[in-house]
DNA sequence: TAGATTGTTAATCGATTAACAATC
DNA sequence: TAGATTGTTAATCGATTAACAATC
């Protein structure tokens, strides 16, 4: 499945927690493309690759849809990850509701200071990074989360590749290299910002020009 | 200029802080597509969209390029932001040096709630969003990150839309409806967990497939 | 039936990359 | 000079979208 594909998927799924298409029930590819920005034929063909089928002339069961594509993301079970990083950002990700709503569980939260460790982060106490392979062994850990400064980042990314995680979400805002077997998604903060000045200057500069 | 190029431009542009490529003082598009994981040609084709020049058999020098990079960003002066939200994740990126090395200026925090009103976040006393217009309008900001649960994001979109900001950083888990002249970017938390569960997953069952 | 909307094909569009002349 | 590396072209690749037959 291509890649921008499912990075739509996981959009649309969140999309149909919203409460507008649950009350409706059914949502056509129209509606769907309307909200989200995007064109119908893009929602039908994604949809396409799914095992899932609409009805002609009604659209897409709503809850139905929902529960296939959170089989096809594999978020029909809890998704196990590690929070590396107590600081703020951490502990943001730790308590997060939204997330654990969308279908992930924090199983760990790790920091190097040694004046964090032992602390209680809502239900979990920090751990040291000597924790890390046990509970990543333990709980069947896939994903790790790196909420730490720069340049800490790519220390934490070697130390959880090597406790065994096939996944990275990285929020530091720095380049990781890790093996070809481990899939890294930058959280665009930084970056995001940075693509935000450039796309509101531009813009300004346009509307000057049009002025002029 | 195309959007991935925008975003590559951002990704090098923080590359080129780094330690290694400033102890060299210069690099080639090869050096470049191999620490960021692309090819030659798409690094020369990119730079190429810059008023910059590299040296042939040379490659680029990284001061100047990095430079180059900052302006076409719109990051040569400081981009000045405002958050919105102050809970564990507002208040991560409102202390967050990272972002204020790489360019950015927070301007304000604030909160819908009247119980952390006045209180304080590092240099910031956090307001209520009846000062949002004024302090956007005041420091000329352009660009909003949104920081609060996914309930509340669209209302809080609405009044920086209102209020002027012409882009948005959405670090809330659900779509955000804009005007179109109204740039956003998805910080892509929950929406990257879901991607990365995806990846594992499908992983996983490629390589248990190569085993039987 | 008329209207709506799907699933799919083929056309379009745009981004990436291989290749290479230019040149330091 | 030989080696390295740029900037650019043209070819390739892949994703998006328009269009429409099928059908509820």
């Amino acid at each position: 499945m291509p890649y921008p594909v499912v990075r739509r998927l996981a959009r649309y799924r969140a999309y149909l927690s919203d409460a507008k298409p649950r009350r409706q029930g059914w949502i056509s590819s129209k509606e769907f493309a309307a909200d989200l920005g995007l064109t119908s034929a893009t929602v039908r063909k994604d949809i396409s690759y799914l095992k899932f089928r609409g009805l002609t002339s009604r659209g897409y069961n709503v809850r139905d849809l929902g529960k296939v594509l959170s089989a096809t993301l594999g978020l029909d079970r809890k998704c196990n990850v590690v929070i590396v990083g107590a600081g703020n950002l951490g502990r943001a990700l730790a308590v997060h509701g939204d997330l654990a709503r969308l279908g992930f569980k924090t199983c760990g939260v790790f920091d190097t200071d040694p004046r964090l460790q032992h602390r209680k982060v809502a239900a979990f106490v920090i751990q040291s990074m000597a924790a890390l392979p046990t509970v990543i062994n333990n709980y069947g850990v896939s994903i790790g989360i790196i909420a730490v400064p720069a340049s800490a980042a790519q220390a934490v990314a070697d130390q959880l590749v090597d406790a065994g995680v096939r996944g990275l979400l990285n929020l530091a805002c720095v380049n990781l290299t890790v093996p070809e077997r481990v899939a890294v998604v930058e959280a665009r903060i930084a970056g995001g910002l940075a693509e935000l000045c450039c796309c509101v200057r531009s813009a300004a500069i346009r509307e000057s020009a049009a002025v002029a």
